[in-house]
RNA sequence: CGGGGUAUAGCGCAGCCUGGUAGCGCGUCUGCUUCGGGAGCAGAAGGCCGUAGGUUCAAAUCCUGCUACCCCGACCA
C-alpha cells in the first residue's frame, strides 16, 4: 500500500482531511462534478448513523415514508423565501427522452416536458402539497413523518461529505394543530440530534438558534447543532426548523379545529446529512489516519493472526474461535490474507479507523489470551480468551467511546474564547482559532460587516448561557447586548 | 462563478522546454521462501498519454476549445 501519504494536520488541514478520506478508502470521485461515490467502508459509517437515528426517530413517535425525487417547477415558487433560498442551486429536468444524432446523443427536441421538473433540493414543497390532501380535521394531526432520501444542491465548491452536489440525508416533516406543539417538536428533535452526536458520534455539539441571515429559507426559527473541528472551525451538523404557518399558507393547508373553524397548519422540518460523516472524521482523526468512535465504526474489531507454516492451523483455529465468540455482539473482521505481513495489516487497519485490533500469535494461543491495541491509545495489553472476553472488550470499547467524547469536549472548551472587544476578536482569529463567545446586539448589518472583514460568522446564539448577556454591552456596537453569540469560521 | 494549478498503467511520478510512437517506484498476477510493526527473490500482465479539434511527413510533447480534480475567494447542510 501507500507509504505515509497523509499530510500532517499542522501542515495543511484540508489536505489532511482529503488524505484521511482517500487512505481510509471511504469515497471515490465520480465522473460528475461535485458528486461522490460512497465506497463500502464510507457508506457503512452512514449506515451506522442512519440505523441509530432511525431508532431514535421511531422512539419519538415518527414514521418513515418516501416522497418523489422530482418536484414540479411551479411548486418552488409558492413560498417566497424558499424560492429565493434555493432557486440558484437547483438541477432541472426538461426532457424525457434522448435522441441519437450524427453528433451523438442529445435531449430529444420533441420530448420537452410541459412543466420542467426540479430535482429536490429539499422536500418541503412536495410534502406540503401532499399534506394538503391528507389534512382536513384536527383529528388528522399531528403528522410525524420522516424520510431517508437523496437531495441535490448544485454547489459551486464541494468537499467530500461536507458539501457535495448530491447528498444523502433524512428530512423530518411534521404538521401540528398549534404553534406551541410545533415549537416543542422543533426543540425535541434538536435534542435528539444533540444526544445522538454526543453519545454516538462523540462530537459534543452545541445547540443554538440561527440569526435571521443564517435561517432556513422559509423558516420562522432555525435551530442548529454546531460542532467544533480540530482546527477550531465550526461545522453545522444538523438543523431543526420551526416553519410557522408559512408552508401551510403557501400550499393552502388548513384544518377544522374542535370549534369548527378553519386554521392553517403549523409545521416543522429537521434534517441531518452525510455531512455528519465528515464531522466524525474531522473531529477525531489523527495524522495516522481515520479514527472512529466504536459505535459507528464499520469494523469495530479486527483480528490479525500471526502464523507460520508450522502453526497456521493451530493459530487459525484459535482465531476463528475468538471471532465466533465476538460476532453477534461486535462487528468483527478476521484479516487472514496470506500475502501481507502482520505489520502491514496493522498500518492498514489503523488508517481505516478500526477501534480495536487483536493480534493473535502462537504465544497467545499457548497462554489462551489475546493481545490488544486500541486505535486511540499507545500501548498494547493482553486479555484472557475466556467466557469473559466479550464483556471485557465491551468495557474497553465503551471506555474508548467515552474518552473520545471527553477529549473532544476538552478541546472545544479550551478553544472557546470569551472576548469583549472587536479588536481582540480580529487578533485572536488569526493567532488562536476557535469559537468566540461574545455579548452581541442582534443586527444583520453588523453581522455582515464582521463577516466581510474577518470571514467569521455567527454560528448561533447558544441555547445555554443566554442570561450572561444581561446588563452587558455588545462587543461590536457598544449597545446593550441582546444575546450571547458564537462567532467562528465555519465549513 | 472569478483567480491560480493539475490531468501520462490501480496509486504516486518522470518524459513535454528542444516533436520520431512511453518509462520508473509502489501495487496487481504466478511460483518459492517468509510472517510478534510497512517481507525477499524470480518471472509476468497492465497505458491509442483526460477529451475534441488544429499544426506537422510525424504529437504525450506545440496551439485552441471542453471536462474533471486540487488550492484561494463569493454562495450554501
Amino acid at each position: 500500500m501507500s507509504d505515509q501519504k497523509i499530510t500532517p494536520r499542522a501542515e495543511d488541514y484540508s489536505r489532511w482531511y482529503q488524505d484521511v478520506i482517500t487512505e481510509a478508502d471511504l469515497v471515490d470521485s465520480s465522473p460528475v462534478r461535485g458528486c461522490m461515490v460512497l465506497k463500502p467502508h464510507g457508506y457503512a459509517i452512514w449506515e451506522a448513523i442512519r440505523d441509530d437515528l432511525d431508532q431514535r426517530f421511531k422512539a419519538t413517535g415518527h414514521v418513515n415514508a418516501y416522497f418523489p425525487l422530482f418536484i414540479p417547477q411551479s411548486f418552488l415558487t409558492k413560498e417566497a423565501q424558499h424560492v429565493e433560498g434555493f432557486a440558484k442551486e437547483c438541477a432541472v429536468v426538461t426532457h424525457h427522452r434522448l435522441k441519437a444524432t450524427p453528433e451523438g446523443v442529445i435531449p430529444d427536441p420533441d420530448a420537452v416536458l410541459d412543466e420542467p421538473l426540479v430535482v429536490r433540493p429539499t422536500s418541503e414543497t412536495i410534502i406540503w402539497h401532499m399534506y394538503g390532501r391528507w389534512i382536513s380535521s384536527w383529528r388528522d394531526l399531528p403528522i410525524l413523518i420522516n424520510q431517508w432520501a437523496n437531495v441535490v444542491r448544485w454547489e459551486m465548491r464541494t468537499r467530500p461529505f461536507l458539501r457535495t452536489a448530491e447528498f444523502l440525508w433524512q428530512e423530518g416533516h411534521t404538521a401540528h394543530a398549534t404553534a406551541a406543539e410545533a415549537q416543542e417538536e422543533t426543540r425535541r428533535m434538536l435534542e435528539v440530534y444533540r444526544d445522538f452526536c454526543w453519545q454516538t458520534l462523540a462530537v459534543p455539539v452545541v445547540m443554538g438558534v440561527k440569526t435571521a441571515s443564517e435561517r432556513f429559507a422559509g423558516a420562522v426559527d432555525t435551530y442548529c447543532i454546531e460542532g467544533m473541528m480540530q482546527n477550531g472551525w465550526a461545522l453545522q451538523a444538523g438543523t431543526s426548523h420551526f416553519l410557522g404557518q408559512n408552508f401551510a399558507r403557501a400550499f393552502d393547508v388548513t384544518f377544522q379545529n374542535k370549534e369548527g373553524t378553519l386554521e392553517h397548519v403549523w409545521a416543522t422540518s429537521w434534517g441531518v446529512s452525510t455531512r455528519l460523516v465528515g464531522a466524525v472524521i474531522m473531529a477525531h482523526s489523527d495524522d495516522e489516519g481515520l479514527v472512529l468512535p466504536p459505535k459507528v465504526a464499520p469494523v469495530q474489531i479486527v483480528l490479525v493472526p500471526i502464523t507460520r507454516a508450522d502453526n497456521q492451523e493451530k493459530v487459525m483455529a484459535f482465531v476463528d474461535g475468538v471471532a465466533a465468540r465476538l460476532r453477534g455482539r461486535f462487528r468483527v473482521k478476521v484479516d487472514d490474507r496470506d500475502n501481507m505481513k502482520p505489520g502491514a495489516k496493522y498500518f492498514e487497519w489503523e488508517r481505516k479507523g478500526v477501534p480495536l485490533r487483536i493480534e493473535v500469535g502462537p504465544r497467545d494461543v499457548d497462554n489462551h489470551a489475546v493481545f490488544c491495541k486500541l486505535r486511540t491509545e499507545p500501548g498494547k495489553f493482553s486479555l484472557p480468551a475466556d467466557e469473559g472476553l466479550a464483556d471485557a472488550i465491551g468495557a474497553v470499547l465503551d471506555k474508548m467511546q467515552a474518552a473520545m467524547l471527553d477529549k473532544a469536549l476538552a478541546t472545544r472548551k479550551a478553544r472557546t474564547h470569551r472576548v469583549d472587544s472587536y479588536e481582540e476578536l480580529k487578533a485572536r482569529l488569526e493567532s488562536d482559532s476557535g469559537w468566540f463567545l461574545v455579548p452581541w446586539t442582534d443586527d444583520a448589518e453588523n453581522e455582515a460587516a464582521i463577516k466581510a472583514e474577518t470571514k467569521a460568522t455567527i454560528r448561533c446564539y447558544p441555547l445555554e448561557g443566554q442570561e450572561e448577556a444581561q446588563g452587558r454591552t455588545c462587543f461590536y456596537s457598544g449597545r446593550r447586548a441582546t444575546h450571547m453569540a458564537i462567532f467562528s469560521r465555519a465549513y
